[in-house]
RNA sequence: GGGCACGUAGUCUAGCAUGGUCAAGGCGACAGCCUCCUAAGCUGUAUGUCUCCGGUUCGAAUCCGGACGUGCCCGCCA
């Protein structure tokens, strides 16, 4: 708790006055207090639950602790119904909360490093094709997760959990080896990620037609695990493709796609600092101790030499289904499943960490249940925290790549970068080529994100090119516009103003508005870094906005005659557009100084 | 069959952990506002059984129970 946030002192203040008159009055519960949102009042006193304990009606006891309260400078009060409503002085409020801002304009959150290490996985998809807008919502939710944090004060890394031990990727790797180039389609787009599923999709139907493909494929998966255990990388463990694949040759095919994929990611303005691959758990036995820690635990059974955890008293429901309750680790033939491999990388991230996030879809939810009571079971002390979140689907049903109703992530950022340009073009004609890139991207890109963003992740999102692409109303642009005038003011505004200014020069119900919504700032990224709360980012933005935009249309700033008074104004844009930056820059989202 | 999630105007979303003074925005619709720091803006009008039924409470969109609808999941796959 800041009690240099007037807005905290002051109901602190006014909390402990009213736990005072409660005393007198021999009430022993708990004053129940709120921020009104109707707005008549800042802070009120709601009597109706202690109107039994205290004998009297909620009317009579607002008005007696109202009179036992007296008068303090720093508020008027009235009492109303059952409410006691609390109304800051305006003059001393502002210009509390006015210095206190001014204080920190150049980082507007005020946040000290928390000395907490916090891992956010996130994205982890599939190295074998480009990214469709299905799973669009995981490096969004995810990298927003990180700045926020960030923002907030934690030491965060980003990771990558990469699959390259999967079947899928197999087929990959096999299809590159034994497809020639000229037997596959047109490529959809110039980018690796385009160029190499070409070889899966060949892959696949090869395999689904030809027994021996497949059997190629599964032996492929065996010898590459045991190639990465013995760490003999340029080990041939595959004879039929050319040249001869190795183990090395198959991390090669992974990375050519993900090079593709992650030039996406940086497309959305999404980074990832650190990328761990599955064979890494494997290489370093790491799989081993973890699946030898298991074996020790009195839920592990064995059934035909498969290893499993009886997690029958753990897991609620599926009574007439044994199998729902059971995490097999190990298979009768002896090798590791992915859970396995996923559950050594996770003790080895709880290890380097304070606190490990994962962003999954909702797919996920029971898996991500299992691999916890497993990290129970491993004597793990921390478990990651999960955020899920739903699909995102086409109006005519759920994406879907074997029946090609699938738009894909590159195709969605060239399309939102064209609109905006397109945008920009109806209102400017004075740009430079670059210049009018530079700003479609912005708005493009920004605006996608903030449509992610602004819903909360588990609802359910059907893809419109006209939602996901919507630049007015609560919008980015909406927001970057707001931000765009703001540096229009300041670049205009001539000779530098002397401050601190003096906000009791601040009379109009709009600036005085602007400034107390301003003032919200650290507690909205406060609650939505701590709370994962993310959508609460762009509503605010929205909010503030509006609130710029109404001191906009009343407000001249330049024309201003009074110098103090045009100085406090100043300061006003000062402080939104260093706000909107900084919370866009939360979003990913970047501020452009003209649009 | 079971588990989990979601259900708020034509439509999309916020509010729900801590029940409280008129259910808040956006889109779409309709009517207006640019001799003035960027009209991607602003003002006004219309539109609601907060899925339904019960319960708790002085008071329920919010808490509890049940129903209905929709989605996701239930493999020695990843």
């Amino acid at each position: 708790m800041d009690l240099s946030d007037p807005a905290v002192s002051y109901e602190a203040s006014f909390r402990e006055a009213i736990r005072e008159a409660y005393v007198k009055l021999s009430i022993r519960s708990p004053p129940v207090i709120e921020r009104p949102r109707s707005g008549q009042a800042d802070l009120c006193l709601v009597t109706f639950s202690v109107a039994r304990e205290a004998g009297l009606a909620p009317e009579e006891i607002a008005k007696k602790v109202m009179s036992i309260m007296g008068s303090d400078p720093r508020w008027t009060l009235e009492a109303s119904g059952g409410y006691l409503n609390c109304l800051f002085d305006p003059k001393r409020f502002l210009k509390e909360t006015g210095d206190l801002l001014w204080r920190n304009r150049e980082h507007p959150c005020q946040r000290d490093p928390t000395g907490t290490k916090v891992i956010v996985e996130h994205t982890s998809a599939n190295p074998n094709g480009p990214f469709h807008v299905g799973r669009a919502r995981n490096p969004i939710i995810g990298d927003t997760l990180v700045r926020l944090l960030r923002l907030y004060g934690h030491d965060v890394e980003a990771q990558y959990w990469v699959n390259d031990m999967g079947k899928q990727v197999m087929i990959l790797a096999w299809g590159i080896r034994n497809i020639p180039a000229d037997e596959l389609g047109e490529v959809a787009r110039d980018k690796p990620d385009h160029r190499l599923v070409r070889y899966y999709q060949g892959a696949n139907a090869r395999m689904e037609a030809d027994l021996e493909v497949e059997n190629e494929i599964n032996e492929l998966l065996l010898n590459y695990e045991d190639a990465v255990s013995d760490g003999e990388w340029e080990k041939v463990i595959s004879r039929k493709g050319r040249p001869e694949i190795t183990a090395s040759g198959i991390k090669e095919a992974i990375q050519g796609v993900l090079s593709g994929m992650t030039s996406s990611l940086s497309m959305l303005g999404v980074h990832i600092d650190t990328f761990i691959y599955e064979s890494q758990v494997v290489e370093d036995h790491s799989l081993q101790s973890v699946i030898e820690g298991l074996r020790r635990s009195p839920l592990s059974r064995e059934e035909d030499g498969a290893l499993f955890l009886d997690l029958s008293d753990k897991i609620k429901g599926g009574d007439d289904d044994r199998f729902r309750r059971r995490f097999v680790y190990t298979r009768s033939d002896g090798s590791a499943l992915y859970t396995t491999r996923d559950l050594a990388y996770h003790s080895w991230k709880l290890s380097r960490c304070d606190q490990a996030i994962n962003v999954l879809g909702e797919d996920h939810r029971y898996q991500s249940q299992m691999l916890s009571l497993a990290l129970a079971e491993l004597g793990s002390s921390m478990i990651p925290e999960v955020v899920f979140y739903a699909f995102v689907s086409l109006p005519e049903g759920k994406m879907s790549t074997r029946r090609n109703r699938v738009v894909f992530l590159d195709d969605l950022l060239e399309e939102a970068v064209e609109r905006a340009r397109e945008e920009v073009l109806k209102r400017r004609d004075d740009l430079a080529e670059d210049e009018l890139r530079r700003i479609s991207e912005i708005v493009g890109i920004g605006a996608l994100r903030f449509n992610v963003i602004k819903v909360q992740p588990e609802k359910r999102m059907v893809f419109k090119w006209e939602d996901a692409l919507n630049f007015e109303g609560a919008s980015a642009p909406f927001v970057q516009y707001s931000h765009a005038r703001a540096c229009s003011i300041l670049k205009n505004r001539g000779s530098g103003f002397n401050g601190p200014p003096d906000w009791s020069l601040l009379v109009e119900p709009s600036e005085i508005s602007l400034l107390r919504s301003l003032a919200r700032f650290p507690q909205v990224i406060g609650e939505a870094a701590s709370k994962r709360k993310m959508h609460l980012v762009p509503l605010y933005l929205v909010e503030m906005a509006s609130s710029f935009n109404d001191f906009y249309r009343d407000c001249p700033v330049l024309s201003e005659r009074d110098e103090g008074r045009r100085d406090a104004r100043l300061a006003l844009v000062v402080l939104s557009r260093n706000i909107l930056r900084t919370g866009l820059d939360a979003l990913g989202i970047i501020a452009p100084d003209q649009m």
